[in-house]
DNA sequence: TAGATTGTTAATCGATTAACAATC
DNA sequence: TAGATTGTTAATCGATTAACAATC
């Protein structure tokens, strides 16, 4: 159920910016991210009366609202864990989005690594610290969730002193299944367990 | 539910590699799964009965079965649209783990972009072929599925030609939603959903 | 007012869990 | 045989959809 918020928060964020609209109805909102209209408003109804009978939404409105339900009206600083090829790539991509869309309230504020040659590097701006500073650097600099690009044996060692640190949200994109305190919140991001499923499709059914 | 198979085949792999345990029951692969062991038997019975009562399942046995199921006991043929930043690391992931994996059946084997700059170049031997060329390469090297790394406005655009090429499963990771017809199997990989539905439990619930 | 669309209740659908007879 | 575990049925749970009174 949260996870269609920040569908319907991005097609308001387009609209805001084109700013040729100022309404939607559940039933358009629906269309654009591919949910039912009735699905739209209950979501929407569970948090509060956005809508007005007759008319629909106000977009600014419910984005505003819609932010603020997601903890995304102040910006979130974010780390990174592990600096190989695919945590530099997706740092250098998310730094370039937070740059370029003004919405984009997810701050990358740290990188960490345990490779001496990276530590003390940094990627466009930001500083790459030492794998064993965790716990030190997170509260330090506020950090509330983390990226995790480390190889899957790491995966749960890592996952573990994040979350000493204080971690509140975890992305892991390491192949393997990582568990966390209830209060942490962990998303998977498996592309190999994603392509796996695909090619069951591969065959006719 | 399908989604739930990679899963079990990971565990699997792990513990045909690892050579010494012969039998698993539904309640172990659950536990290491976080599934319930009844799902775990119920997924698996829907495609036969592949378990021994009072025994268990045989692991070579019921991996080989699992790879048959999910089209992986043969080579998949993968390609790649977007070669920026993204693409390029997961590409390099990815023939990472086709090198050093022996059950990692997905083969990448070709690139797609725009840039002239990058067109006939190559990343570790897989070369990089004009978006222009899709319908004409990707029936000739027998591709089946594509991971899309473009940026947002032209996801549509290359899903479209993806489609009409014969591609059969899209792994989507630019922030749009993307449509195809219903022969296509589509998934989305879209990092900042996943970033912005976290940033919701920050608060406390 | 007439038309449109919300918020919400009731109905439906699907997925997960509990339980257990069958049987290795 | 006794103990363990499957495959499967029935019960439960949760999520989605249909429908509509309220009202802008």
């Amino acid at each position: 159920m949260i996870r269609r918020l920040p569908l319907y928060l991005r097609v308001l964020d387009e609209l805001a910016l084109e700013g040729e609209t100022e309404l939607i109805s559940s039933h358009e909102l629906g269309r654009r991210t591919g949910v039912g209209s009735a699905l739209v408003r209950k979501d929407l109804a569970w948090f509060g009366e956005f809508g007005k009978q007759g008319v629909g939404y106000e977009v600014d409105f419910l984005r505003a609202e819609l932010r603020k339900i997601l903890n995304l009206d102040e910006e979130v600083s974010i780390a990174l864990v592990g600096v190989g090829s695919l945590g530099m790539a997706l740092s250098r991509y998310h730094l370039k989005r937070f740059r370029e869309e003004g919405n984009f309230n997810l701050k990358l504020v740290a990188l960490f690594d345990s490779d001496p040659a990276k530590i003390g590097s940094a990627v466009e701006g930001v500083p790459v610290y030492d794998l064993e500073k965790i716990e030190e650097v997170v509260p330090f600099l506020q950090v509330k969730m983390a990226i995790v690009t480390v190889p899957a044996e790491s995966a749960q060692f890592v996952t573990d002193r994040l979350v000493r640190a204080g971690i509140k949200g975890i992305l892991n994109f390491a192949p393997a299944k990582i568990t966390a305190p209830e209060n942490v919140q962990v998303a998977s991001a498996d592309l190999t367990l994603e392509l796996q499923r695909l090619a069951y499709y591969l065959a006719d059914h």
